[in-house]
RNA sequence: GGGCGAUUAGCUCAGUUGGUAGAGCAAUCCGUUUACACCGGAAAGGUCACAGGUUCGAGUCCUGUAUCGCCCACCA
């Protein structure tokens, strides 16, 4: 950018050399030009494709959230996919990347809710199908925009095939899917304990609660002639029935069924003895009163000795009238003041202040889990994962991070049934209608009287049956052509809830594995290896870095030395390196243009037979490092060669060479160095690459993005 | 309670089937006579957590220890 550039450029224009070259590589300048270059061309539309293609090449794109900006993690998956497509597509392959974007069920309603509370508004004020509307109207906004985020990152994948995930086909799919897992008895109503968040009024499962650990008082309490221990007093107005182990010698003398009246938190009661094996002799006293309704474990023990069930806690987390004075209590107001009367009553023989344990919170509002018996839909899962780990042992399907490999078996071994009802509107609905404690699985109503569920699905119940769904199951020609997919690339946090699902549901659904590799990605992380967090204040939109660097300067930055399946630092000094790595191949170009070029070949001397035999290994190397889904690795030698041995080694001894007789041997040994790399590299900076092709005077294809892979 | 992983240069991390260690950034010195200062040159920096073992040879394979991290699970 000298203010003499304008001298040297006169000169330089004289040499023919593009103006472009004259001045240091700007990104911002061309890479939404070369996008729209390819989209233009139609050929990230596999058939659209020039030569004769048969091997498909099929990545299905994890549908990004359509409710915010993309982040760090989207990059990284663009990055990774996008590489995968065009070496793919320069293969040789019928290479197709299919997008998409994501209702997203709870996360979106989530992300609604607060926006609507900002507005001093709340969705229990509001219709049902206004709420929908509204939810509606905010996604599709946000899907456009997200788009528009895909593209400038480089996405190469195929616009014309896009899905939504409230697409039509997907609920058809859905449904479908639904009645024949009711048909093959795969699917119950049961009253079982689920995760209920009190705030967002919905029951989640297992995977959408984290644990925290809290150091909080245990109570030891006197009922009857034993002392319970709990965590949890607020719980136990109903609790009739008191456990311990058979073959605790401490409290042989008691018989189950035996019955002793004692005095509780609201007068006197009558309780039974039980014995049951699941107790812990070693914990607390060895001894506990049940709560069915509020405590998985405490349910299973109703349920195996057909005790009672009644309800303490309301969906709001207040105290029902079971509570006596405290009814309509927040059960956190309530503890303290239960204590004080149990104490007043001398029914508390001590308390541990230092009682350290987990307790499940809602892993979006991190509000305590109240565990409730509900009625719901649930999925028997068991045999589906042993048809997932089948098609793990034999092969079907590879997981390419043996970590994750090992991760998958053990959850699919232990795999409990899956609640698939959502207290939510904004998702599918459920096809079910109930008559007098009948139910149907309908579209439309069955008739008189019946009425609808008013649940939607989980989201990862229509999420996990993505690959067929995008690709028309069960008989389109994509179907049938691209099916099983090659490659899902995805966040390794996401490994149960979708990964392991759509391997379930593919297998269920198709007879067939939903693609054959697994690639996982960690997690981005800051520079200093900390997670991203608002509340941090560290959190780096890949946005931002692409206008600052380039693109092509972040996906190097994301890929360069990141080993698969592990969590990776986006540091943007990093990134700095790559933008001006893009400029060095810019510079690059410039000297080989300006050397002059020479595209017929000449009688090589033997250096040159050196330095492009040379070139022919790192194209050997490179592309063996592509096969085995080695980017890290491929497109730091990449880097490495060009700047320490081509530009380093062989552009510098050239200025010397260009002088001599043998020069043209030189200039065709340049300008193969430089359109071979530009090849090698352009999976990886896509938009340098391309942009630099444009510029060359000979090449053997319009666009770089169709040149052929060097052998 | 169960499972998975990490420990390599000051910092953040690579190191593909075992063959006497690499990058980016930072720090030191020198250089601006034309491809590039978004540059070039030079030098510096590591007993690869620790202890054993297998091997002609181990950062790489095995066993154990320590520290750190992640995931799963119904412990009152």
């Amino acid at each position: 950018m000298s203010k003499d550039g304008s001298k040297s450029s006169q000169i330089r224009n004289d040499a023919g050399i593009p103006d472009e070259f004259l001045r240091p590589y700007q990104p911002q300048e061309s890479e939404s030009a070369m996008y729209a270059l390819w989209e233009k061309s139609g050929y990230f539309n596999p058939d659209n494709l020039p030569g004769d293609r048969t091997e498909p090449f099929t990545i299905i794109m994890p549908p990004p959230n359509a409710n915010g900006s993309l982040h760090a993690g989207h990059a990284l998956f663009v990055t990774l996919e996008d590489i995968m497509t065009r070496y793919q597509r320069m293969r040789g392959k019928k290479a197709l990347w299919v997008p998409g974007a994501d209702h997203a069920g709870f996360e979106t309603q989530v992300v609604y809710e607060k926006k609507l509370e900002k507005e001093g508004r709340s969705r229990f004020e509001m219709k049902p199908e206004d709420l929908y509307k509204e939810i509606y109207d905010f996604t599709i906004e946000n899907k456009s925009f997200m788009e528009n985020q895909l593209r400038q990152l480089g996405a190469s994948c195929d616009w014309s095939r896009e899905v939504f995930t409230l697409d039509q086909k997907v609920i058809d799919t859905v449904y479908d899917t639904f009645q024949k897992l009711w048909d093959d008895k795969l699917l119950y109503r049961g009253s079982r304990i689920v995760n209920w968040c009190p705030k967002h009024q919905t029951s989640l499962s297992n995977l959408e609660t984290e644990r925290e650990t809290r150091t909080e008082n245990f109570y030891y309490l006197k009922y009857g002639p034993f002392v319970i221990a709990t965590a949890r007093p607020e719980t136990k107005f109903g609790d009739k029935y008191v456990v311990m182990h058979p073959d605790d010698a401490r409290y042989a003398k008691y018989k189950d069924g035996d019955t002793f009246e004692c005095e509780w938190i609201n007068g006197k009661i009558t309780a039974t003895v039980v014995k049951d094996e699941s107790i812990d002799m070693s914990l607390g006293t060895g001894v506990m009163t049940i709560t069915p309704w509020h405590d998985a474990t405490d349910f299973e023990i109703a349920q195996r000795h057909n005790l009672p069930f009644e309800q303490v806690i309301d969906w709001r987390g207040k105290l029902l009238p079971i509570a006596g004075e405290f009814t309509g209590m927040n059960i956190k107001e309530a503890r303290p003041k239960i204590v004080e009367k149990l104490q007043s009553k001398e029914l508390v023989e001590k308390i541990d202040d230092k009682y350290s344990h987990e307790v499940p919170v809602c892993y979006k509002c991190n509000r305590e889990i109240e565990p409730q018996v509900k009625e719901q839909w649930f999925v028997k899962m068991q045999p589906l994962a042993l048809r997932a780990l089948e098609a793990l042992n034999n092969g079907e399907v590879k997981v390419l991070t043996e970590q994750h490999d090992k991760i998958l078996r053990h959850w699919l071994s232990n795999i409990n049934d899956w609640n698939i009802s959502r207290q939510i509107v904004w998702g599918i609905p459920i096809p079910a209608w109930q008559k007098d404690g009948e139910w149907k699985i309908s579209v439309e109503s069955p008739g008189e009287g019946w009425e609808k569920d008013p649940d939607t699905f989980d989201t990862w119940f229509s999420s996990g049956q993505w690959p067929y769904i995008t690709l028309g199951f069960p008989d389109s020609d994509d179907f049938k052509q691209f099916y099983p997919t090659t490659v899902m690339e995805t966040g390794a946090d996401i490994l149960f809830f979708w990964v392991a699902r759509m391997l379930m549901m593919g297998l269920y659904r198709t007879g067939k594995v939903p693609f054959k590799n697994v690639y996982l990605h960690g997690l981005v992380r800051d520079a200093k290896g900390q997670k991203m967090s608002k509340s941090k204040g560290n959190v780096i939109s890949p946005l931002t870095v692409s206008d600052e660097y380039g693109t092509d300067a972040l996906r190097m930055g994301l890929i360069v030395g990141n080993t698969p399946g592990t969590d990776l630092n986006l540091d943007p000094r990093k990134t700095g390196a790559y933008k001006k790595f893009a400029n060095k191949l810019w510079n690059i170009t410039r000297f080989v243009l300006e050397s002059g070029v020479v595209t017929e070949k000449p009688t090589l001397r033997d250096a040159d037979v050196k330095i492009l035999s040379r070139l022919s290994e790192v194209a050997v190397d490179v592309t063996s490092d592509l096969e085995y889904f080695r980017f890290h690795l491929a497109s730091d030698k990449l880097y490495h060669y060009l700047w320490d041995e081509f530009a380093a080694v062989t552009i510098e001894e050239s200025k010397e060479v260009l002088k001599s007789t043998e020069a043209n041997s030189r200039r065709y040994t340049l300008y193969c160095v430089l359109s071979t790399s530009l090849k090698l590299l352009h999976p990886f900076m896509p938009f340098v690459t391309e942009a630099i092709w444009q510029k060359l005077p000979k090449k053997d294809s319009e666009l770089l993005m169709v040149a052929k892979w060097p052998q």
